[in-house]
RNA sequence: GGAGUGGGCCAGGCGGUCGCACGCGCACGUGUGCGCGUGAGGAAAGUCCGGACUCCACAGGGCAGGGUGCCUGCUAACUGCAGGGCGCGGCGACGCGACGGAAAGUGCCACAGAAAAGAAAACUCUCCCGCGUACGCGGGAGAAAAGCUGAAACGGUGCGGUAAGAGCGCACCAGCGUCACGGCAACGUGGCGGCUUGGCAAACCCCACCUGGAGCAAGGGCGAAUAGGAGCGAUCAAGGCCGGCCCGGCCGUCGCUCGGGUUGCCCGCGUGAGGCCGUCGGCGACGGCGGUCCCAGAUAGAUGACCGUCCACGACAGAAUCCGGCUUACCGGCCCACUCCACUC
């Protein structure tokens, strides 16, 4: 799946895009470009709320591995996931359950 | 068998499905697909020391500032490590210690206590004189032992000595100085001497030794560039300005050279003070020699998700330039050596 990869979009995105929120994650997504045809991207964030370096990359990891079984990337939409404290320990059909719902409530699926 | 000390090692395993990063190979549509291989730690952490590396600064020396502080080694180096010494703790194996100087100077030592540092004063003790029946009172002289306080009281114990006492004298002990011997040294052992000096230097300080600054976001390259700038040279042939004209100057034109900033990309970037095995030297830290292996390299930042299964039900925790240490966090398990206690033969 492709990722953003700049520092720059993704605090676009923080600015500009539209927020929907749950307690294992919180999405925020901006529809692509038009000229961009193929420009549908996810990145995957986790503060230093979530702990420390372990806490983060597994939380980081839970949601892509979520992310790859609800079929990302979304076409139309750059998506990033923000990790909560509880994400890295919630059970993976929970985190399924919580980021569908949040793409849902947001229109992207 | 129990209690303990020191050191080393491990950090859930196995199977299946899907997936990530890098390298190699093969395809084609040149960034995708397939296959194979590799892929976090003992602390990767805190960033507390020491180096390598890079850039800047720099004749040499000194001062200031900072650091270190028993000795001898090891090391690229260290505030590290090893061995030794001394002190303290423990029955012991063993552990802990910034462990130079307090007669260079300054300062501090709470409370209590007469006094906390050129030692003087008080209670007190002894003797003499006077008063007084006696207890005692007044004056003079001598003494600092004993008692009280405290973390610590101007050496300790004993004998002699004395009016009572005191290193006043002597013996032993502690401490100081000095000599001899052993040891590379720290230091130890013994002799002699005069009898004596509180503690604190992670208080200022003194002495000895070490010491430029910043850090991989270091630093370098590509590049948007027919942009814009600086310097040098040529030209003034065409043109503009100063001028009536020439010389000259400024602008212009052409050529050459040069540095600067910023998101992006690349290098730096992993063959190294490297790991493992053997052997030799050394008590050891470590070093020499030989063999063998290549063992993460990301850049929103790669090791995961799900299912099954087994068991002692899985702690602390994620590389970011690299290496050597220190410190801190941590469910537990295994191995080796040693100590103490109990029991059996």
């Amino acid at each position: 799946m492709r990722t953003i990869r700049s520092n720059r979009e993704i605090e676009t995105i923080f600015l500009r895009g539209r927020r929907v929120a749950h307690p294992l994650v919180v999405a925020l997504y901006r529809p692509t470009a038009a000229a961009d045809g193929d420009g549908a991207r996810v990145a995957f964030v986790a503060g230093k709320k979530v702990g420390g370096a372990v806490s983060r990359n597994r939380a980081k990891r839970v949601l892509r591995a979520a992310a790859r079984r609800l079929g990302a990337p979304w076409p139309g939409y750059d998506v990033v996931l923000i990790a909560r404290p509880l994400t890295g320990r919630a059970p993976s059909a929970d985190l399924d359950a919580a980021v569908s719902s949040v793409l849902e409530r947001g229109g992207v699926i």
